[in-house]
DNA sequence: TCATTGTTGATACTTGGTCTCATTTAGAGG
DNA sequence: CCTCTAAATGAGACCAAGTATCAACAATGA
C-alpha cells in the first residue's frame, strides 16, 4: 500500500466518522463525493472535484458536491481558500491550530504552526476588538517547485 | 469639515495620484466611482459599490467599476477579502505592512500590527517553501457592536 | 484640429455557490 | 421483511463576482 492510499483511507475514515458524529446519513453519494476528496492529494478547486466526481458518477449533483463541501469545512476537515486564481479547498486532518501555505506553481500544501500564535488575538484586542476567527493564507513555492525552477548548474541570478 | 470629508479628500487624492503614476488617463467614470469608493466609511462589497455607482451614474457599467477596483488593488490601495458573506473590499491607504480586523457586525474595519510579522515567513521557510505572499484576515466584533451587544447594567453572564 | 491609443459600456460567458421543490432513499421501529 | 418518515438528492433556476470581447468613444499630445 503505497503513503498515498494510506493517506486515503484515513482521510475517508475520518470524514466518514465526521458525518457519523452529526447524525448524518450514509448515502452513495456522498460516498462517492467523499472518496474523490480523499483521493485527491493537493487542494482542488470546486471545478476539479465536480469533474472527477462527474467521471465517476455523472448523475450526482453539482449541488450535492457544495452541500458535502460545506459539512466537512464545518467539521474542520477541509479549508478553502481565496488563491490568485479562485477557490482552492484543501484536505486538513491535523488537529492541533495550524496553518496552511499552497504552492503558486503546483497547488501542493503543507501546513506550519506559529511560534506564538496568540499574537494575533492580542495585537487584535489592543485596538479594541474581539477576535472571532483568522484566517492566515500563505501563498508561496515549495521545494519540488523550486528545484525546478532553480535547477543545479544555473544558479539564480543576483538580483 | 468632518473627520470622514477629510478622510474622503485624502483617499481620493490618494488614488488619483496612484492611477497617474501609472499613466492612466482621468476620465469622468474613474473620477465617479473614486469618489464613491473614497465615501465609503467602511469596507464595502461589489454589488453595494456598484449600486452606489449606478446612482451617480448610471451610464457607469459594471465592468469599469471591476477594472478600477483592480487598479486599486494593484496599487495596493484596496484589499479584497473574503468574508463569510461573500468578497468584502476595504480602503486602506497606510503605507507600513499592517493587516485588518473586519466586525462581523456592521463591517467596520481597522488595522493593526503584529509585534513579530516576520514569523510567518519564518515558520514557512522552516517547511521548505519561498513565502510570496501571505494574506491575515481577522474577523472580529468592534468597540461599538461590543458595547451594543452587552449594554450597561445587563453583565456578560458567566460561561 | 486631428490622430493615436487608452477607456468605456454592452453583452455574453465563466465560476462559485445557494434555493426550491418534487422525487428518492436511508434507516429506525414494528 | 415491511412501512413510514425525515433526510438527502438532482434538476434547474437563480444570484454574486468576475472576465473576455469588441465596437464606439474620448483624453491627451502633436
Ligand atoms: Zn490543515
Ligand atoms: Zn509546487
Ligand atoms: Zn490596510
Ligand atoms: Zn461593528
Amino acid at each position: 500500500m503505497t503513503e498515498g492510499q494510506i493517506g486515503e483511507s484515513v482521510a475517508l475514515r475520518l470524514m466518514e466518522r465526521a458525518l457519523d458524529a452529526q447524525g448524518l446519513r450514509h448515502t452513495l453519494p456522498r460516498r462517492t463525493i467523499l472518496e474523490v476528496v480523499a483521493g485527491m492529494g493537493h487542494s482542488f478547486t470546486p471545478t476539479e472535484l465536480t469533474e472527477q466526481v462527474a467521471r465517476r458518477d455523472p448523475h450526482i449533483g453539482r449541488a450535492s458536491v457544495f452541500r458535502l463541501l460545506q459539512l466537512l469545512r464545518g467539521a474542520g476537515l477541509v479549508e478553502r481558500l481565496h488563491s490568485p486564481d479562485g477557490e482552492l479547498y484543501t484536505l486538513c486532518l491535523a488537529t492541533e491550530h495550524h496553518h496552511h501555505v499552497t504552492c503558486t506553481v503546483c497547488g501542493r500544501t503543507a501546513t506550519f504552526s506559529l511560534e506564538d500564535d496568540d499574537a494575533v488575538g492580542r495585537a487584535v484586542e489592543r485596538v479594541g476588538y474581539r477576535m472571532d476567527h483568522h484566517v492566515l493564507q500563505v501563498f508561496g513555492v515549495c521545494p519540488a517547485c523550486l528545484q525546478r525552477e532553480r535547477p543545479p548548474g544555473r544558479p539564480e541570478a543576483p538580483q
